[in-house]
DNA sequence: CATGAGCGT
């Protein structure tokens, strides 16, 4: 009897690898193994801390990075009476061994590093800038910062306008009739070109005392807690009127908060109750400091 | 202690 027996499989193909296995090719890593550990110095009394690390250029060459940063120190609210008589409390469970002053909680040394994802601009927004043979304009050179709604010079984009919904913007681009011989109507102006809100036809119509000047009511806070964003501070604010912006000033480098931020009022009466009310308040443990803020550096 | 970023009209 017969038996029909299949030849040997064809060769397997070689099994895809998942990504998840597959071997980082970083090149130089193999270098790095020869190089000293990264070391962290301090923070010393002062709160200055230096972190040495090292690693090989692009031409393979041993390359030494010192970092110095000044460790914050901040002005703590008063514990609670509460608070200070819990530190009386004997120790019960676990803590009954642990020596006095050493903690439960452990505090891990492994830096966990967050890549903070960019907010995500709109698709409507996108859209219409792919579109608008303007948005191309000023691309790669130095553009004059002007505000379409308010019409000031150097201080705000449009979108950070004071006045975005107090004062609508008229339509920012103008199609100036042609003229007999196929030009511009405005002599060394080619279609379409922006047309500041004071010069466009029917500025007056609407009045032209577009209210200009506005310093923002800009009011610096400064002691903020760590973890302290935006909406946080938009919500403490938000109790004394309407408020123009909010910003919390981050690390370029490492998106940690820096302490400090800022907060600016449509109407300055609101500003200054705020600075009153808030100056000295305890927030998130911290005693807030809110003043005016000095106008803007450039 | 500390004085701001940005897609770019």
């Amino acid at each position: 009897m017969a038996i029909d027996v299949q030849g040997p499989p064809a060769p397997a193909q070689p099994s895809k690898l998942r990504w998840g296995e597959m071997e980082e090719e970083d090149e130089g890593d193999d270098m790095a193994f020869f190089l000293p550990p990264r070391q962290v110095i301090g923070p010393d009394e002062s709160g200055v801390k230096k972190v040495v690390e090292y690693r090989i250029n692009e031409d393979g060459n041993k390359v030494k990075t010192t970092t110095t940063t000044r460790v914050r120190k901040l002005a703590h609210a008063r514990l609670s009476k509460r608070a200070v008589e819990r530190r009386s409390w004997p120790k019960f469970g676990d803590a009954v061994h642990e020596d006095v002053g050493s903690r439960l909680t452990m505090v891990s040394t492994e830096e966990i590093l967050l890549e903070r994802p960019r907010a995500p601009g709109t698709k409507a927004e996108e859209a219409k800038s792919a579109g608008d043979p303007l948005a191309q304009m000023g691309k790669g050179g130095a553009v004059l910062m002007l505000c379409r709604t308010c019409g000031k010079k150097g201080d705000h984009w449009t979108s950070r306008c004071p006045y975005k919904d107090l004062a609508q913007p008229s339509e920012s681009f103008v199609e100036k009739p042609p003229t007999s011989d196929g030009t511009s109507a405005a002599a060394g102006i080619t279609k379409g070109a922006y047309v500041p809100p004071s010069m466009r036809a029917g500025a007056e119509k609407t009045g032209s005392d577009m209210r200009r000047r506005n310093e923002e009511n800009s009011v610096r806070v400064t002691n903020l807690s760590e973890d302290t964003r935006e909406p946080d501070l938009h919500e403490l604010f938000r109790t004394f009127g309407p408020l123009s912006r909010v910003y919390v000033a981050l690390d370029q480098k490492t998106s940690m908060s820096r302490g400090f931020g800022f907060v600016n009022f449509v109407n300055r009466e609101d500003a200054e109750r705020a600075i009153n009310k808030l100056n000295g308040y305890g927030y998130d443990n911290l005693i807030l400091r809110v003043e005016w803020a000095a106008p803007r550096a450039n």
